[in-house]
Parts: structure tokens; C-alpha cells; sequence
DNA sequence: ATTGTTCGTATCACTTTGATACTAACACTT
DNA sequence: AAGTGTTAGTATCAAAGTGATACGAACAAT
């Protein structure tokens, strides 16, 4: 696709896919989410090929989702950790996996469970506003003009 | 990728992705929920190459997320309207959109409105059992076993 | 001295993509 | 009747991206 529509287009749904918009990279947050750091560790989650694999955590890295950090100075290792951004991604990560669960939900799935209350987490999106469901109301979009 | 992991794979973000973890395919969705339904109104909005929107809409109606319906006899022609499935890809759309607008914000950007209480939609990801933002509180995930 | 671990890079066949041109089936205008 | 416009694609093909595999560098451990 053109990545290059970053802070031309005004649809902040296209500026985020051109950070994060491929299936790999969603992953590897995912990976990272559940407390991976390592590229031998997001290699054998995946099953990625480490050619593919060094490009994403490269451009995660440049897009400010991931960090390095060396871990250790004999040999030089480097470590991938969530920045700020990386770990708001993850409302997005549970919104597609909703969805998932609800449509593609045959067979065992992965569960998520509030480690206070023990009960399994229903993500749903709501206006923070409001206080309604995403979709429940009527709204209206404004496009700002060009230029 | 390895786009023929559905049922096996555990993980409900995986299964999703493979029904629609490409850039394309989520602009798509969202056009759809814009009111787009034909093939050029598509084709104009997105820039993408006739080929590729061909593939796509295929997949995405193959995928339950879209359907075909006959606007018109004589010529043949087709819309394309989203399913229920395709409507509740909504939250996800908005989450990404929240995460553009966070982390992508600059220049102007579209903007979604409450349209009875005329203000602006601030789209956040909450379990609907505890009522807590997704991400505040601790939690606890169950890995199925294999077989 | 040999084996193992970690984080990659090199290579290369294969697949996907995207730009462009073109077609089919009509309606509409002159 | 002929030409123009609209819609929904298909055909072609070069360029780019992907992925499997092998290999390398820099050590630690035995």
C-alpha cells in the first residue's frame, strides 16, 4: 500500500494502518502484550521468518510502539519492550479479538480473566462520553476541507 | 502469511486477522460503514488498483463480513452491504481510529459527533463486567491445551 | 575444542501488489 | 445511428514483498 499518508489524510483509522496495519505486526504487539521481549521468543510464537521478523520490530521500533533496550553488554542483546503507544494498542488487540471470538469462535479459544473479580473479560467499545455502545447511535462525521 | 489457521489457532486476534488482518480490507470496512456500496465509489475513496478491490470485496463477502446484492437487472450490477458481521467490525474500527488520533494527531482529522448530544464520540475499550478500561486492571490469561 | 544460545543477515524462489489498458453491457445524447 | 458516458470488472506484466533455509557473529558453558 502507500505508507506514505501519514499526516496527509485526515481518516485517523488510514494513519494507523500505515504504522500498524499488517497482520505481523499486530502479532508481534500481541507477543509483546503478553509479556515477550526477545526475537528468539516472538520467532517461535509466530513462526515468522527472522528476515520478516527484523523488519517489523524495526519499524515498530521507529514508529515508537516498541523500544530496544540492551540487556546485556557481553554479547550485545537487545530486548523489544512496549512504549507508551505500544501498550494503548492493546484496546484495539481486545476489540479484534471480540470480534473473533464472536465470529471465528469455533474450538478452544485463549481467555482473559479480570485477575480481581475471576470473571472472563467482555471487551466492548463504548463513547466515553456518553457512556453508549459504538454503533448504538446515530452520529454524524465531519471531514474537514482540503487544504 | 499463513492465512489457513482458523480453528486450530487458539487465539481469537489470529483468527480475526486472517479474515481481515490487512490494511485494504479494513478500509474497506470502514467505506462500508460510511455508506459506500459499489464497486467505483470504492475504488475512488481508497485509490486502491481494481484487481486488488476485485480480491477483496471477494474475500470479504467469502468471509460473511460483506454481502452482494442486485441493485439492478439490466445491466447486471452489484452492491455491496455489510452483514451483521460487518457492522460489529465497527468497535474495531473505532479503536484503531482512537489510537491514530492519540498518536497520529497532527494536521486535521475526521471527526465523529454524537448525534443527539452533538458531542465529539471519544471511543475507549471497557470490560463490560467490571466496567474497568481495558488495560487498568490486572489479568489472567488461560492458554487452552493443545489437542 | 566443541556445542549451544541469541540475534540477527544473505540468498533466492515464489507470491502478491499495483499501474495501466482494456472489455462488456448497457443508457443517454445528438 | 453513432458517439459518449457509466459501472463493474478482467488482462497483463513489472516491481516489490514474503518466506524458507542457510549461514554468521559473539559470546557462554562444558
Amino acid at each position: 500500500m502507500d505508507t506514505e499518508n501519514s499526516c496527509e489524510n485526515p481518516c485517523p483509522i488510514s494513519r494507523s494502518l500505515s504504522v500498524a496495519g499488517d497482520a505481523w505486526s499486530i502479532l508481534i504487539l500481541r507477543d509483546a502484550h503478553a509479556g515477550l521481549t526477545r526475537f528468539d521468543q516472538f520467532r517461535k510464537s509466530m513462526g515468522i521468518a527472522p528476515t520478516m521478523l527484523t523488519r517489523r520490530l524495526a519499524t515498530l521500533t521507529e514508529e515508537g510502539l516498541l523500544e530496544k533496550r540492551r540487556y546485556s553488554e557481553h554479547p550485545p542483546r537487545e530486548e523489544y519492550l512496549l512504549t507508551d503507544a505500544g501498550r494503548d494498542f492493546l484496546p484495539v488487540l481486545f476489540m479484534i479479538g471480540a470480534w473473533g471470538r464472536k465470529y471465528r469462535g469455533g474450538g478452544k479459544l485463549t481467555q482473559f480473566f479480570d485477575a480481581e473479580t475471576g470473571t472472563e473479560i467482555q471487551a466492548i467499545a463504548v463513547d466515553e462520553v456518553t457512556g453508549a455502545k459504538i454503533g448504538t447511535r446515530p452520529m454524524r462525521v465531519v471531514v474537514p476541507d482540503e487544504r
